[in-house]
DNA sequence: ATGCCATCAAGGTGATGA
């Protein structure tokens, strides 16, 4: 199975590449990131007429998660358990969605920006990490066996490796030590990073900012990331980042991330033309429902 | 060879991003 994660910074503005990639990898679960827009506009009869089922959860023009399957979608998540609110009035904001997808529990993640040390914006993003690691580890602790994966954009450069100049980020976000010790933790949960070992660095990247040449002068980030379960990180074969996906007009600034899994379970077959499934388990939108 | 800030809603600009 075809495992990836993409924060595509904006859907509308991205569908035509998203669906070609899906065509042209052949990607199976698609964890999908900064879709801004919201579930009623949300553009899942593309998606299903490419075969794919859709979960979604977008409030607004901001943030907004999904995931695209074709291989099955069931036990959809909404929303991370425990997550702080942000914002006046305080709200939970769209940033992490779930769904099983032929036994493996794949999660769409937008972590918070921070915007800066000492902004309301970083305490919150430190304390939706900790929720993230609580929710995981409890996981694992509830079945050491759970195959899973956290994926998307955690906005944290783990290492200094991972930032193409380490003095440009001196007293920035995503590279702080509580943010990186945030990281750590999942790590530390029992978490893998699945794609580094089949792409080692240095100079490789996931991010590239649209200004100042970034991407030309090969100047990114490695911000965005698959996180496995042991029981799914055993069964990882490969992984790469499609960095020909942030070339020419119309890029989002991200790449997408892919792993490949072995003993794939067998595949539940997509309803006719696709469907987006919702939290309950209710098929609806799509031409030919359950 | 990848190319010189992009996205949204609202409004003729501000917020957000990293």
């Amino acid at each position: 199975m075809r495992i990836a994660t993409w924060n595509v910074n904006s859907l509308r503005a991205r569908l035509d590449r998203v669906i070609g990639f899906l065509e042209r990898t052949g990607t199976d679960v698609l964890a999908i990131q900064e879709t801004k827009i919201d579930n009623a506009r949300f553009p899942a009869e593309r998606f299903a007429a490419a075969g794919y089922q859709i979960a979604r959860h977008g409030l607004s023009q901001w943030n907004g998660v999904a995931i695209a399957s074709r291989v099955g979608l069931a036990d959809v998540q909404v929303g991370l358990p425990g997550a702080p609110e942000f914002g006046d009035p305080p709200v939970a904001e769209a940033r992490a969605i779930g769904a099983r997808c032929a036994g493996v529990m794949v999660w769409s993640l937008y972590v918070p920006n921070g915007r800066a040390v000492g902004d309301p914006h970083y305490d919150y993003k430190l304390a939706w990490l900790a929720a993230l690691r609580e929710h995981a580890a409890g996981v694992l602790v509830a079945d050491a066996g759970a195959a899973f994966v956290l994926g998307g954009d955690f906005n944290i450069a783990p290492t200094d490796e991972d930032v193409w100049d380490v003095d440009v980020f001196a007293g920035a976000t995503h590279v702080t030590e509580p943010e990186r010790a945030a990281f750590g933790a999942l790590i530390d949960a029992g978490l893998a990073d699945v794609v580094r070992p089949h792409t080692p660095g240095p100079g490789v990247y996931t991010f590239w900012d649209y200004q100042q040449l970034r991407f030309p002068r090969r100047e990114g980030m490695r911000i965005d990331f698959l996180l496995a379960s042991p029981a799914l990180a055993g069964r990882v074969t490969g992984a790469r980042i499609d960095r020909d996906e942030r070339k020419g007009k119309g890029a989002s600034d991200h790449a997408p991330v892919i792993i490949d899994t072995s003993d794939q379970a067998p595949a539940i077959p997509v309803p006719d033309g696709g469907a987006v499934v919702e939290a309950d388990g209710v098929v609806v939108d799509g031409p030919g429902l359950w």
